[in-house]
Order: C-alpha cells, then sequence, then structure tokens
DNA sequence: GCCATAATACGATATATTTCGTAAGCAATG
DNA sequence: CATTGCTTACGAAATATATCGTATTATGGC
C-alpha cells in the first residue's frame, strides 16, 4: 500500500470526522443533524464538505442507492497522531513529555485518568 | 492578573509567537530571520502578519525608535492549553487521559522523558 | 404515470488567512 | 546634505475555508 501523505483535515471536516468516527458509517442528514446539536451551518454545508471530504479522500462512500453512506477513509488514531505531532512541533518545541505534563497539569484529569496512566506508563516500561 | 479573552492564533501567528516567546523580544527581522530557516515567505509578510498581532493584542511592542521592538503578549503556557483544550475536546472526545496515552504511544517520548512524567505523576498525586 | 419529498451537484458568494508590491520615512555615511 | 539602505504602513491580490441558493434527479405513495 502506498503511503499516501496524510492531508490536514480543517477544522469543519474534523467535526464531520468525529460524527463518521462515532457512528462508522452515515449519511449526510445523519451527520448533518449531529452537527446541528452544537452548530447552526445549513444542509448543504455539510453536503457540499463532504462531497469535499471525498474528493479529498478523507472519507469513502457507496452511492449505490440514492442516498450516499459516507464513511472516515482515514481512522481516528491517525489523526490523532497527525495532530498531536504538529502541535508539539509548534507549541511544546518538540517535547511530548511537556505536552503531557501540560496536559495532565490543567485540572482536566480526574484520578481515575491518573491512574489509567500511570498503568499506562508501567506497561510500556 | 486580568483574564484575557484568548484569541486563538492562526498557524503563521503561532509560528511567530514561537520565536518571540524564545527570545523574549525581537524586531521583525529578527522573527523573519528565524522563520526563513522553516519557511520561504517575504519580509512585508512577516511585517504585515505582526501588525495585524499586535492589533489583535497577541504582542506588544515598542515604537520608540524607527525599529519596532515585539513581545508577546500571550504566554506560552496559556496558549499551550488553548489549543489542547481545543484538541482534547475536538480529537479525544474530552479526555485528556487518551490524548496523554496516545502522546506517549507514539514513540515520540524517550525513556528519559517517560521517566519526567512518572515522577511528575507522583508529585501531583 | 404523477406528484411531493428529499437527496445530490455545483456554481457563487462570503469570510479568513497569507502573501506581496509599493510608497514613504528615517538615519547613517561619505 | 544627498544617496543608500532599512524600516514601517497599507492596499490589494492570492489562497484557503465555509456557507448558501438553485437546479436537477431519484423514489415512494397515490
Amino acid at each position: 500500500m502506498a503511503l499516501q501523505k496524510s492531508i490536514k483535515p480543517t477544522e469543519s471536516e474534523l467535526e464531520i470526522l468525529q460524527v463518521l468516527w462515532d457512528k462508522s458509517a452515515a449519511t449526510v442528514r445523519d451527520v448533518h443533524e449531529e452537527l446541528m446539536k452544537i452548530k447552526g451551518s445549513g444542509y448543504t454545508t455539510t453536503l457540499k464538505l463532504m462531497q469535499i471530504m471525498f474528493e479529498k479522500g478523507l472519507v469513502t462512500r457507496d452511492s449505490s442507492s440514492k442516498t450516499h453512506i459516507y464513511q472516515p477513509a482515514v481512522s481516528r488514531e491517525n489523526t490523532q497522531t497527525l495532530f498531536l505531532n504538529k502541535m508539539i512541533d509548534s507549541l511544546f518545541s518538540g517535547s511530548s513529555a511537556q505536552l503531557v505534563m501540560q496536559a495532565l497539569g490543567n485540572h482536566k484529569a480526574s484520578k481515575q485518568e491518573l491512574q489509567e496512566i500511570k498503568d499506562y506508563l508501567n506497561a510500556i516500561k
């Protein structure tokens, strides 16, 4: 499999990918209804974005029936890693440890989460 | 310290902020020469961006002499947190633990860094 | 078969971001 | 004190992203 240069999804595209990752597959309407919960753009906006994403190869679609079914073509993990690495470079001087400690320090992690991380650290030692 | 409404710097603005954070203060030329090491845009592009950043309040400047001296007006840490939280929301389902573990898993952390993180975790327990 | 409904396609506009060209000012130097 | 070089200011083009309106097409119920 050829190593495709990973395109960076835009912000709106990320919102759509999130829905697709959660649902595995979805129609434009499905996605749009999810997006309505967090933003207020029109149906054709979502449609257009998903068409563009298809052209870019960010999603696949089954167009055998009139209502197309979309699926993510990039994995959540790869995309996370793409953005993480970018962020580590652009904001943390290339140090993932710095990023991690900053993330842990901002009161967003519960005790349980901290324990998970410790376990994880011990596991990969 | 007053709580500033945090504007999200654009990608180019982040590159400039990085230089300013490293140097504490710098002229447009200083910044531009640093940027030349990683990209190829013209001098007036950097100038314009820094002027816009000044209008947005992302940087301050001392214009008492002809060559202005710029300083960051937002802290590295606040900006890191801003982007981290955004990313946790948009890519990690709101879980900082997930982000941390993904960051640790992608082979970017050295043994030494991992140890640092463990120490840190123990410290904040 | 016809119509109402809902979908896609797509051009056009709107907005945000980045880039550059040019004009004008200042200051050192010779 | 004029020339040269570096500076800022700023308009405008170029590019990227997001939004919408309208036309067209398919489909199921009548």
